[in-house]
DNA sequence: GATGGCCTAATTGTCGGACAATCATACGAT
DNA sequence: ATCGTATGATTGTCCGACAATTAGGCCATC
Protein backbone atom coordinates (compact mmCIF):
# COMPACT_ATOMS: atom_id res chain seq x y z
CA UNK A 1 0.00 0.00 0.00
CA UNK A 2 1.11 3.61 -1.02
CA UNK A 3 1.32 6.43 1.97
CA UNK A 4 -2.20 7.14 2.68
CA UNK A 5 -3.77 10.19 2.32
CA UNK A 6 -5.00 12.48 4.83
CA UNK A 7 -7.86 12.76 6.09
CA UNK A 8 -10.23 15.25 4.43
CA UNK A 9 -10.99 17.44 7.41
CA UNK A 10 -14.39 19.76 7.34
CA UNK A 11 -14.35 21.68 10.08
CA UNK A 12 -18.19 23.44 10.74
CA UNK A 13 -18.45 27.65 11.17
CA UNK A 14 -19.81 27.53 14.75
CA UNK A 15 -16.43 25.77 15.41
CA UNK A 16 -14.43 28.41 13.40
CA UNK A 17 -15.82 31.52 15.08
CA UNK A 18 -15.88 29.70 18.70
CA UNK A 19 -11.86 29.10 17.99
CA UNK A 20 -11.15 32.59 16.67
CA UNK A 21 -12.86 34.28 19.72
CA UNK A 22 -11.26 31.93 22.03
CA UNK A 23 -7.79 32.45 20.52
CA UNK A 24 -8.81 36.49 21.33
CA UNK A 25 -9.14 35.54 24.71
CA UNK A 26 -6.04 33.72 25.46
CA UNK A 27 -4.08 35.80 23.70
CA UNK A 28 -5.34 38.61 26.13
CA UNK A 29 -7.02 40.32 23.15
CA UNK A 30 -10.29 40.38 25.15
CA UNK A 31 -9.75 40.83 28.48
CA UNK A 32 -11.40 39.04 31.50
CA UNK A 33 -14.53 41.10 32.70
CA UNK A 34 -15.21 42.68 28.88
CA UNK A 35 -18.11 42.67 27.38
CA UNK A 36 -18.69 40.22 24.18
CA UNK A 37 -20.61 42.12 21.25
CA UNK A 38 -23.92 40.95 20.54
CA UNK A 39 -25.03 38.25 19.11
CA UNK A 40 -26.31 40.06 15.93
CA UNK A 41 -23.18 42.30 15.89
CA UNK A 42 -20.91 39.07 16.19
CA UNK A 43 -22.63 37.48 13.28
CA UNK A 44 -22.57 40.68 11.04
CA UNK A 45 -18.68 40.37 11.59
CA UNK A 46 -18.03 37.07 10.80
CA UNK A 47 -20.43 37.19 8.32
CA UNK A 48 -22.73 33.99 9.46
CA UNK A 49 -25.99 33.66 10.82
CA UNK A 50 -26.39 34.46 14.16
CA UNK A 51 -27.71 30.49 15.31
CA UNK A 52 -24.13 29.81 14.51
CA UNK A 53 -22.46 32.21 16.50
CA UNK A 54 -25.45 31.04 19.25
CA UNK A 55 -23.81 27.41 18.51
CA UNK A 56 -19.91 28.94 19.16
CA UNK A 57 -21.15 30.68 22.45
CA UNK A 58 -22.56 27.53 23.63
CA UNK A 59 -19.03 26.16 23.51
CA UNK A 60 -17.35 29.11 24.58
CA UNK A 61 -19.65 29.15 26.99
CA UNK A 62 -19.05 25.34 28.38
CA UNK A 63 -15.63 25.88 28.49
CA UNK A 64 -15.89 28.48 30.83
CA UNK A 65 -14.01 31.19 28.76
CA UNK A 66 -17.57 33.60 28.27
CA UNK A 67 -19.85 33.70 31.52
CA UNK A 68 -22.78 35.76 32.30
CA UNK A 69 -23.28 37.89 35.10
CA UNK A 70 -26.12 37.14 37.03
CA UNK A 71 -28.87 39.30 35.68
CA UNK A 72 -26.85 40.13 32.86
CA UNK A 73 -27.56 39.89 29.16
CA UNK A 74 -24.04 40.29 27.48
CA UNK A 75 -22.02 38.00 27.76
CA UNK A 76 -18.33 39.04 29.08
CA UNK A 77 -15.00 37.44 28.72
CA UNK A 78 -14.39 35.22 31.94
CA UNK A 79 -11.11 32.61 33.09
CA UNK A 80 -12.00 29.63 33.56
CA UNK A 81 -13.28 29.46 37.34
CA UNK A 82 -11.19 26.46 39.28
CA UNK A 83 -13.64 24.97 40.45
CA UNK A 84 -15.87 23.98 37.04
CA UNK A 85 -12.68 23.04 35.62
CA UNK A 86 -11.61 20.74 38.66
CA UNK A 87 -15.81 19.22 37.89
CA UNK A 88 -14.59 18.50 34.21
CA UNK A 89 -12.04 16.25 35.26
CA UNK A 90 -13.58 14.81 38.22
CA UNK A 91 -16.30 13.88 35.58
CA UNK A 92 -13.75 12.60 33.37
CA UNK A 93 -12.15 10.43 35.81
CA UNK A 94 -15.24 8.89 36.86
CA UNK A 95 -16.59 8.28 33.39
CA UNK A 96 -13.35 6.46 33.04
CA UNK A 97 -13.48 3.80 35.99
CA UNK A 98 -11.18 4.82 38.13
CA UNK A 99 -10.97 3.27 41.84
CA UNK A 100 -10.95 4.64 44.87
CA UNK A 101 -7.96 3.28 45.42
CA UNK A 102 -6.02 5.35 42.37
CA UNK A 103 -7.75 8.24 44.23
CA UNK A 104 -7.00 7.53 47.82
CA UNK A 105 -3.09 6.74 46.63
CA UNK A 106 -3.07 9.60 44.66
CA UNK A 107 -3.83 11.47 47.72
CA UNK A 108 -1.48 10.11 49.31
CA UNK A 109 1.34 11.08 47.36
CA UNK A 110 -0.21 14.76 46.57
CA UNK A 111 -1.64 16.53 50.22
CA UNK A 112 1.91 15.87 52.39
CA UNK A 113 3.73 18.13 49.70
CA UNK A 114 1.18 20.59 50.16
CA UNK A 115 1.18 21.08 53.79
CA UNK A 116 4.77 21.20 53.91
CA UNK A 117 4.54 23.70 50.75
CA UNK A 118 1.42 25.30 53.02
CA UNK A 119 3.65 25.43 56.14
CA UNK A 120 6.24 27.33 54.32
CA UNK A 121 4.23 30.13 52.45
CA UNK A 122 1.10 30.34 54.37
CA UNK A 123 0.35 33.98 55.73
CA UNK A 124 -1.87 35.15 58.19
CA UNK A 125 -4.76 35.70 56.29
CA UNK A 126 -4.52 31.49 55.24
CA UNK A 127 -3.96 30.37 59.01
CA UNK A 128 -7.73 32.35 59.42
CA UNK A 129 -9.24 30.40 56.64
CA UNK A 130 -8.03 27.30 58.02
CA UNK A 131 -8.81 27.82 61.39
CA UNK A 132 -12.40 28.59 60.30
CA UNK A 133 -12.76 25.49 58.30
CA UNK A 134 -11.12 23.61 60.84
CA UNK A 135 -13.33 25.24 63.62
CA UNK A 136 -17.13 24.77 61.40
CA UNK A 137 -15.69 20.92 60.68
CA UNK A 138 -15.25 20.60 64.35
CA UNK A 139 -18.49 22.12 65.89
CA UNK A 140 -19.71 18.94 64.42
CA UNK A 141 -23.10 18.97 64.92
CA UNK A 142 -24.16 19.44 61.26
CA UNK A 143 -25.74 16.53 59.15
CA UNK A 144 -23.53 14.22 57.44
CA UNK A 145 -23.32 16.07 53.58
CA UNK A 146 -22.48 19.45 55.46
CA UNK A 147 -19.88 17.48 57.37
CA UNK A 148 -18.27 16.03 54.35
CA UNK A 149 -17.97 19.45 52.47
CA UNK A 150 -16.13 21.02 55.57
CA UNK A 151 -13.70 18.58 55.60
CA UNK A 152 -13.25 19.52 51.89
CA UNK A 153 -12.91 22.78 52.65
CA UNK A 154 -10.18 22.20 55.03
CA UNK A 155 -8.04 20.79 52.21
CA UNK A 156 -9.13 23.48 49.98
CA UNK A 157 -7.76 26.30 52.57
CA UNK A 158 -4.37 24.37 53.12
CA UNK A 159 -4.12 24.21 48.99
CA UNK A 160 -4.66 27.70 48.47
CA UNK A 161 -1.97 28.41 51.68
CA UNK A 162 0.55 27.23 49.55
CA UNK A 163 0.02 30.10 46.85
CA UNK A 164 0.41 27.52 44.09
CA UNK A 165 -2.33 27.16 41.85
CA UNK A 166 -1.46 24.37 40.39
CA UNK A 167 -1.19 22.13 43.64
CA UNK A 168 -4.74 24.02 44.26
CA UNK A 169 -6.10 22.77 41.48
CA UNK A 170 -5.04 19.61 40.86
CA UNK A 171 -5.84 18.35 44.21
CA UNK A 172 -9.67 20.04 43.69
CA UNK A 173 -10.52 17.07 41.53
CA UNK A 174 -9.60 14.36 44.40
CA UNK A 175 -11.48 16.23 46.69
CA UNK A 176 -14.68 15.94 44.74
CA UNK A 177 -14.24 12.06 43.83
CA UNK A 178 -13.74 11.65 47.50
CA UNK A 179 -16.91 13.25 48.70
CA UNK A 180 -19.57 10.43 47.75
CA UNK A 181 -17.50 7.94 49.92
CA UNK A 182 -16.36 10.39 52.88
CA UNK A 183 -20.04 10.41 53.17
CA UNK A 184 -20.86 6.67 53.91
CA UNK A 185 -17.60 6.60 56.03
CA UNK A 186 -19.03 9.28 58.08
CA UNK A 187 -21.92 7.68 58.37
CA UNK A 188 -20.37 4.74 59.06
CA UNK A 189 -17.85 5.03 61.30
CA UNK A 190 -18.51 6.07 64.83
CA UNK A 191 -15.03 7.94 65.65
CA UNK A 192 -14.57 9.08 61.88
CA UNK A 193 -15.35 12.76 62.93
CA UNK A 194 -13.12 13.23 65.89
CA UNK A 195 -10.05 11.09 63.89
CA UNK A 196 -10.65 13.77 61.84
CA UNK A 197 -10.48 16.86 64.00
CA UNK A 198 -7.70 15.85 65.74
CA UNK A 199 -6.18 15.28 62.77
CA UNK A 200 -6.80 18.89 61.39
CA UNK A 201 -6.12 19.96 64.89
CA UNK A 202 -2.33 18.44 64.58
CA UNK A 203 -1.70 20.14 60.75
CA UNK A 204 -3.64 23.18 61.42
CA UNK A 205 -0.65 24.19 64.18
CA UNK A 206 2.30 22.57 62.46
CA UNK A 207 1.11 24.81 59.80
CA UNK A 208 0.75 27.57 62.04
CA UNK A 209 4.51 27.29 63.73
CA UNK A 210 5.85 26.93 60.55
CA UNK A 211 7.18 23.05 61.08
CA UNK A 212 7.29 22.05 57.56
CA UNK A 213 8.27 18.65 58.53
CA UNK A 214 5.58 17.95 60.77
CA UNK A 215 2.89 19.68 58.54
CA UNK A 216 4.02 16.71 55.96
CA UNK A 217 4.08 14.56 58.44
CA UNK A 218 0.47 14.88 60.11
CA UNK A 219 -1.11 15.63 56.80
CA UNK A 220 0.69 11.91 55.72
CA UNK A 221 -0.78 10.23 58.68
CA UNK A 222 -4.09 11.88 58.17
CA UNK A 223 -4.84 10.33 54.54
CA UNK A 224 -3.30 7.02 55.98
CA UNK A 225 -6.04 7.16 58.18
CA UNK A 226 -8.40 7.70 55.57
CA UNK A 227 -7.65 4.58 54.30
CA UNK A 228 -8.32 2.91 57.55
CA UNK A 229 -11.90 4.14 57.43
CA UNK A 230 -12.70 2.63 54.42
CA UNK A 231 -11.63 -0.53 55.82
CA UNK A 232 -13.53 0.17 58.54
CA UNK A 233 -16.66 1.22 56.79
CA UNK A 234 -16.57 -1.89 54.57
CA UNK A 235 -15.66 0.26 51.66
CA UNK A 236 -14.10 -1.47 48.78
CA UNK A 237 -10.97 0.39 47.34
CA UNK A 238 -11.34 -1.30 44.41
CA UNK A 239 -14.75 0.00 43.56
CA UNK A 240 -15.28 2.74 40.94
CA UNK A 241 -15.75 6.30 41.99
CA UNK A 242 -19.35 8.18 41.79
CA UNK A 243 -19.81 11.51 40.93
CA UNK A 244 -22.41 13.71 41.42
CA UNK A 245 -24.06 14.80 38.32
CA UNK A 246 -24.92 18.15 39.43
CA UNK A 247 -22.76 20.17 37.32
CA UNK A 248 -24.30 21.80 34.44
CA UNK A 249 -27.41 23.22 36.02
CA UNK A 250 -24.60 25.58 38.22
CA UNK A 251 -28.15 27.86 38.49
CA UNK A 252 -30.02 25.14 40.43
CA UNK A 253 -34.01 25.06 40.52
CA UNK A 254 -35.25 25.91 36.81
CA UNK B 1 -30.85 44.35 56.64
CA UNK B 2 -33.14 41.29 57.35
CA UNK B 3 -32.04 37.93 55.31
CA UNK B 4 -31.45 38.25 51.29
CA UNK B 5 -33.35 37.16 49.10
CA UNK B 6 -32.30 34.24 47.26
CA UNK B 7 -31.83 35.05 43.62
CA UNK B 8 -34.50 34.55 40.89
CA UNK B 9 -32.62 32.01 38.26
CA UNK B 10 -33.88 31.10 35.06
CA UNK B 11 -32.08 28.42 33.33
CA UNK B 12 -32.49 28.54 29.40
CA UNK B 13 -33.59 25.44 27.44
CA UNK B 14 -30.74 25.11 25.81
CA UNK B 15 -29.46 23.71 29.29
CA UNK B 16 -31.52 21.80 30.53
CA UNK B 17 -31.46 19.74 27.72
CA UNK B 18 -28.09 19.63 27.88
CA UNK B 19 -28.14 18.34 31.53
CA UNK B 20 -30.63 16.19 30.81
CA UNK B 21 -28.65 13.96 28.00
CA UNK B 22 -25.41 14.41 30.38
CA UNK B 23 -27.14 12.98 33.71
CA UNK B 24 -28.28 10.01 31.36
CA UNK B 25 -24.46 9.88 30.47
CA UNK B 26 -22.88 9.89 33.60
CA UNK B 27 -25.26 7.52 34.97
CA UNK B 28 -24.59 4.86 32.46
CA UNK B 29 -28.03 4.56 31.28
CA UNK B 30 -26.50 5.86 27.91
CA UNK B 31 -23.31 4.14 27.00
CA UNK B 32 -20.27 4.85 25.44
CA UNK B 33 -20.14 4.65 21.86
CA UNK B 34 -23.89 4.54 21.86
CA UNK B 35 -25.33 6.84 19.07
CA UNK B 36 -27.57 9.82 20.06
CA UNK B 37 -30.94 10.13 18.36
CA UNK B 38 -31.13 12.44 16.14
CA UNK B 39 -31.51 16.10 16.62
CA UNK B 40 -35.02 16.13 15.14
CA UNK B 41 -35.97 13.14 17.14
CA UNK B 42 -34.51 15.08 20.49
CA UNK B 43 -36.09 17.88 19.24
CA UNK B 44 -39.37 16.06 19.72
CA UNK B 45 -39.08 14.24 22.70
CA UNK B 46 -38.08 17.18 24.78
CA UNK B 47 -40.77 19.12 23.14
CA UNK B 48 -38.69 22.09 22.10
CA UNK B 49 -36.95 23.21 18.80
CA UNK B 50 -34.23 21.95 16.86
CA UNK B 51 -32.08 24.49 17.36
CA UNK B 52 -32.50 24.53 21.36
CA UNK B 53 -31.15 21.13 21.10
CA UNK B 54 -28.15 21.90 18.99
CA UNK B 55 -27.05 24.56 21.66
CA UNK B 56 -27.20 21.77 23.89
CA UNK B 57 -24.95 19.44 21.87
CA UNK B 58 -22.50 21.99 21.52
CA UNK B 59 -22.40 22.21 25.30
CA UNK B 60 -21.71 18.19 25.74
CA UNK B 61 -19.50 18.18 22.47
CA UNK B 62 -17.25 20.85 24.14
CA UNK B 63 -17.15 18.87 27.52
CA UNK B 64 -15.96 16.11 25.23
CA UNK B 65 -19.68 14.03 26.60
CA UNK B 66 -20.32 13.51 22.78
CA UNK B 67 -18.16 13.16 19.55
CA UNK B 68 -18.51 12.15 16.02
CA UNK B 69 -16.53 9.87 14.91
CA UNK B 70 -14.38 10.53 11.89
CA UNK B 71 -16.38 10.34 8.52
CA UNK B 72 -19.80 10.17 10.34
CA UNK B 73 -23.05 11.84 11.23
CA UNK B 74 -24.88 11.13 14.76
CA UNK B 75 -23.29 12.00 17.48
CA UNK B 76 -22.08 8.91 19.74
CA UNK B 77 -21.78 9.35 23.69
CA UNK B 78 -18.08 9.19 24.74
CA UNK B 79 -16.09 9.99 27.73
CA UNK B 80 -13.92 13.24 27.57
CA UNK B 81 -9.80 12.01 26.57
CA UNK B 82 -7.29 12.77 29.21
CA UNK B 83 -5.82 15.08 26.83
CA UNK B 84 -8.56 16.80 26.01
CA UNK B 85 -9.56 18.08 29.63
CA UNK B 86 -5.65 18.42 30.51
CA UNK B 87 -5.85 20.68 27.54
CA UNK B 88 -9.02 22.61 29.39
CA UNK B 89 -6.97 22.84 32.92
CA UNK B 90 -3.49 24.29 31.29
CA UNK B 91 -5.55 26.49 29.35
CA UNK B 92 -7.19 27.65 32.54
CA UNK B 93 -3.92 27.99 34.40
CA UNK B 94 -2.24 29.84 32.00
CA UNK B 95 -5.73 32.45 31.92
CA UNK B 96 -5.38 32.79 35.61
CA UNK B 97 -0.96 33.93 35.53
CA UNK B 98 0.36 30.69 36.55
CA UNK B 99 4.28 31.48 36.69
CA UNK B 100 6.39 28.88 35.40
CA UNK B 101 8.00 28.50 38.83
CA UNK B 102 4.83 27.07 40.17
CA UNK B 103 4.27 24.43 37.55
CA UNK B 104 7.94 23.75 38.02
CA UNK B 105 7.04 23.27 41.78
CA UNK B 106 3.81 21.09 40.90
CA UNK B 107 6.43 18.90 39.16
CA UNK B 108 8.94 18.75 41.69
CA UNK B 109 6.06 17.40 44.18
CA UNK B 110 4.33 15.46 41.52
CA UNK B 111 6.75 13.42 39.30
CA UNK B 112 9.11 11.84 41.58
CA UNK B 113 6.37 9.51 42.98
CA UNK B 114 5.18 8.90 39.98
CA UNK B 115 8.59 7.48 39.01
CA UNK B 116 8.23 5.55 42.23
CA UNK B 117 5.10 4.19 41.65
CA UNK B 118 5.67 3.19 37.83
CA UNK B 119 9.15 1.78 39.00
CA UNK B 120 6.21 -0.12 41.24
CA UNK B 121 3.74 -1.31 39.20
CA UNK B 122 4.76 -1.24 35.73
CA UNK B 123 4.55 -3.94 33.59
CA UNK B 124 6.46 -5.37 30.29
CA UNK B 125 4.41 -3.09 27.44
CA UNK B 126 4.87 0.28 30.17
CA UNK B 127 9.24 -0.62 29.81
CA UNK B 128 8.57 -1.12 25.99
CA UNK B 129 6.44 2.45 25.43
CA UNK B 130 9.07 4.08 27.72
CA UNK B 131 12.14 2.54 26.18
CA UNK B 132 10.60 3.53 22.40
CA UNK B 133 9.88 7.37 23.71
CA UNK B 134 13.17 7.38 25.19
CA UNK B 135 14.54 6.14 21.98
CA UNK B 136 13.04 8.64 20.18
CA UNK B 137 14.27 11.48 22.01
CA UNK B 138 17.86 9.91 22.23
CA UNK B 139 18.19 10.19 18.84
CA UNK B 140 18.15 14.16 19.11
CA UNK B 141 18.45 15.16 15.46
CA UNK B 142 15.07 16.56 15.01
CA UNK B 143 13.79 20.06 14.85
CA UNK B 144 12.92 21.45 18.49
CA UNK B 145 9.16 20.99 18.30
CA UNK B 146 9.32 17.56 18.25
CA UNK B 147 12.02 17.31 20.62
CA UNK B 148 10.15 19.09 23.36
CA UNK B 149 7.05 17.19 22.53
CA UNK B 150 9.33 13.67 22.57
CA UNK B 151 10.15 14.72 26.49
CA UNK B 152 7.16 15.33 27.30
CA UNK B 153 5.94 11.71 26.15
CA UNK B 154 8.69 9.96 28.31
CA UNK B 155 6.98 11.70 30.74
CA UNK B 156 3.59 10.34 29.82
CA UNK B 157 4.60 6.78 28.86
CA UNK B 158 6.41 7.10 32.91
CA UNK B 159 3.09 8.34 33.95
CA UNK B 160 0.38 5.64 32.50
CA UNK B 161 3.00 2.66 33.85
CA UNK B 162 1.70 4.04 37.56
CA UNK B 163 -1.79 2.35 36.56
CA UNK B 164 -2.94 5.33 38.22
CA UNK B 165 -4.83 7.06 36.41
CA UNK B 166 -5.36 9.88 38.51
CA UNK B 167 -1.53 10.72 38.70
CA UNK B 168 -1.40 10.21 34.87
CA UNK B 169 -4.13 13.05 34.18
CA UNK B 170 -2.64 15.05 36.96
CA UNK B 171 0.69 15.61 35.19
CA UNK B 172 -0.55 16.12 31.91
CA UNK B 173 -1.66 20.20 32.48
CA UNK B 174 2.08 20.29 33.85
CA UNK B 175 3.33 19.06 30.61
CA UNK B 176 1.35 20.98 28.56
CA UNK B 177 2.80 24.08 30.33
CA UNK B 178 5.90 23.06 30.46
CA UNK B 179 6.03 22.64 26.52
CA UNK B 180 6.77 26.24 25.44
CA UNK B 181 9.33 27.28 27.97
CA UNK B 182 10.94 23.68 26.82
CA UNK B 183 11.43 24.73 23.63
CA UNK B 184 12.87 27.78 24.82
CA UNK B 185 15.60 26.19 26.67
CA UNK B 186 16.03 23.83 24.66
CA UNK B 187 17.15 26.11 21.75
CA UNK B 188 19.50 28.25 23.71
CA UNK B 189 20.97 25.49 26.60
CA UNK B 190 23.22 23.36 23.94
CA UNK B 191 23.78 20.24 26.58
CA UNK B 192 20.35 20.45 27.40
CA UNK B 193 19.45 17.42 24.99
CA UNK B 194 22.24 15.33 26.39
CA UNK B 195 21.44 15.97 30.11
CA UNK B 196 17.42 14.92 29.67
CA UNK B 197 18.33 11.84 27.74
CA UNK B 198 21.09 10.84 30.64
CA UNK B 199 18.11 11.78 32.72
CA UNK B 200 15.56 9.34 30.76
CA UNK B 201 18.37 7.40 30.94
CA UNK B 202 18.69 6.38 34.35
CA UNK B 203 15.03 6.54 35.46
CA UNK B 204 14.47 3.87 32.59
CA UNK B 205 16.80 1.76 34.36
CA UNK B 206 15.57 2.46 38.00
CA UNK B 207 12.18 1.47 36.57
CA UNK B 208 13.85 -1.68 35.15
CA UNK B 209 14.84 -3.23 37.64
CA UNK B 210 11.78 -2.28 39.90
CA UNK B 211 14.31 0.47 41.95
CA UNK B 212 11.55 2.39 43.52
CA UNK B 213 14.14 4.30 45.71
CA UNK B 214 16.21 4.86 42.72
CA UNK B 215 13.39 5.93 40.21
CA UNK B 216 11.99 8.38 42.87
CA UNK B 217 15.32 9.78 43.18
CA UNK B 218 16.73 10.27 39.56
CA UNK B 219 13.22 11.85 38.66
CA UNK B 220 13.55 14.63 41.42
CA UNK B 221 17.19 15.03 39.97
CA UNK B 222 15.88 15.27 36.83
CA UNK B 223 13.26 17.63 37.88
CA UNK B 224 15.76 19.69 39.91
CA UNK B 225 17.80 19.92 36.49
CA UNK B 226 15.15 21.97 34.40
CA UNK B 227 15.18 24.27 37.06
CA UNK B 228 19.18 24.94 36.33
CA UNK B 229 18.19 24.67 32.65
CA UNK B 230 16.06 27.74 32.95
CA UNK B 231 18.51 29.61 34.68
CA UNK B 232 20.87 29.13 32.28
CA UNK B 233 18.40 29.77 29.37
CA UNK B 234 17.91 33.09 31.27
CA UNK B 235 14.31 32.06 31.26
CA UNK B 236 12.49 33.78 34.60
CA UNK B 237 10.58 31.60 37.17
CA UNK B 238 8.60 34.34 37.64
CA UNK B 239 7.24 34.75 34.19
CA UNK B 240 3.64 33.96 33.10
CA UNK B 241 3.66 30.37 31.59
CA UNK B 242 1.82 30.40 28.02
CA UNK B 243 -0.21 27.99 26.07
CA UNK B 244 -0.74 27.20 22.27
CA UNK B 245 -4.07 27.91 21.62
CA UNK B 246 -4.64 25.40 18.91
CA UNK B 247 -7.08 23.74 21.04
CA UNK B 248 -10.55 24.17 19.48
CA UNK B 249 -9.66 23.40 15.56
CA UNK B 250 -8.82 19.78 16.85
CA UNK B 251 -9.79 19.45 13.42
CA UNK B 252 -6.82 21.35 11.73
CA UNK B 253 -7.23 23.13 8.78
CA UNK B 254 -10.77 24.37 7.89
C1' DG C 1 -29.35 66.01 44.06
C1' DA C 2 -31.28 61.57 44.60
C1' DT C 3 -35.14 58.57 43.76
C1' DG C 4 -38.51 56.43 41.34
C1' DG C 5 -41.54 55.79 37.17
C1' DC C 6 -41.95 55.45 32.17
C1' DC C 7 -40.74 54.81 27.38
C1' DT C 8 -37.90 53.14 23.64
C1' DA C 9 -34.32 50.48 21.68
C1' DA C 10 -31.41 46.58 22.02
C1' DT C 11 -30.66 41.84 23.24
C1' DT C 12 -31.51 37.14 24.26
C1' DG C 13 -34.13 32.74 24.12
C1' DT C 14 -36.98 30.27 21.37
C1' DC C 15 -39.56 29.09 17.54
C1' DG C 16 -40.87 27.66 12.60
C1' DG C 17 -39.48 26.75 8.17
C1' DA C 18 -36.16 26.19 4.49
C1' DC C 19 -32.29 24.19 1.60
C1' DA C 20 -27.69 22.25 0.04
C1' DA C 21 -24.37 18.87 1.17
C1' DT C 22 -23.41 14.68 3.06
C1' DC C 23 -24.33 10.03 4.89
C1' DA C 24 -26.86 5.45 5.11
C1' DT C 25 -29.03 2.05 2.76
C1' DA C 26 -31.13 -0.65 -0.48
C1' DC C 27 -31.38 -1.92 -5.24
C1' DG C 28 -29.85 -3.09 -9.61
C1' DA C 29 -26.06 -3.63 -13.33
C1' DT C 30 -21.75 -5.50 -14.70
C1' DA D 1 -18.51 -9.92 -5.53
C1' DT D 2 -17.84 -5.10 -6.97
C1' DC D 3 -19.49 -1.02 -8.64
C1' DG D 4 -22.91 2.61 -9.77
C1' DT D 5 -27.33 4.74 -8.64
C1' DA D 6 -31.54 6.21 -6.43
C1' DT D 7 -33.84 7.42 -2.15
C1' DG D 8 -34.41 8.96 2.39
C1' DA D 9 -32.37 10.72 6.67
C1' DT D 10 -29.33 13.92 8.94
C1' DT D 11 -26.50 17.79 9.65
C1' DG D 12 -24.88 22.61 8.92
C1' DT D 13 -26.48 26.81 7.80
C1' DC D 14 -29.59 30.27 6.69
C1' DC D 15 -33.82 33.51 7.10
C1' DG D 16 -37.37 35.59 9.52
C1' DA D 17 -40.16 36.15 13.58
C1' DC D 18 -41.74 37.16 18.41
C1' DA D 19 -42.10 37.44 23.65
C1' DA D 20 -39.51 38.52 27.61
C1' DT D 21 -35.95 40.88 29.60
C1' DT D 22 -32.43 44.41 29.99
C1' DA D 23 -30.12 49.06 29.05
C1' DG D 24 -30.42 53.64 28.94
C1' DG D 25 -32.51 58.06 28.49
C1' DC D 26 -36.05 61.28 30.08
C1' DC D 27 -39.00 63.27 33.30
C1' DA D 28 -41.62 64.13 37.52
C1' DT D 29 -41.41 64.02 42.39
C1' DC D 30 -39.43 64.49 46.81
Amino acid sequence: MSVPFAQILRVPGYRKVAAAIAERILSRELREGERLPSETELARQFGVNRSTVREALRELESGGLLERRPGSKLMTVSRPQHRAVAKDVSRALALHDVTFFEVWEALTQLEPPIAEIAARNRTAADLDSITAARQQFAAGNTETGKAVHQAAEFFRCVGRATHNQVLALAQEPLLDLLEPSLRVMIDKVPQARSRIAAAQQRILEAITRRDVEAARGWMAKHIRDFRKGYELADIALDCRVHVSPHRLPVTGCG
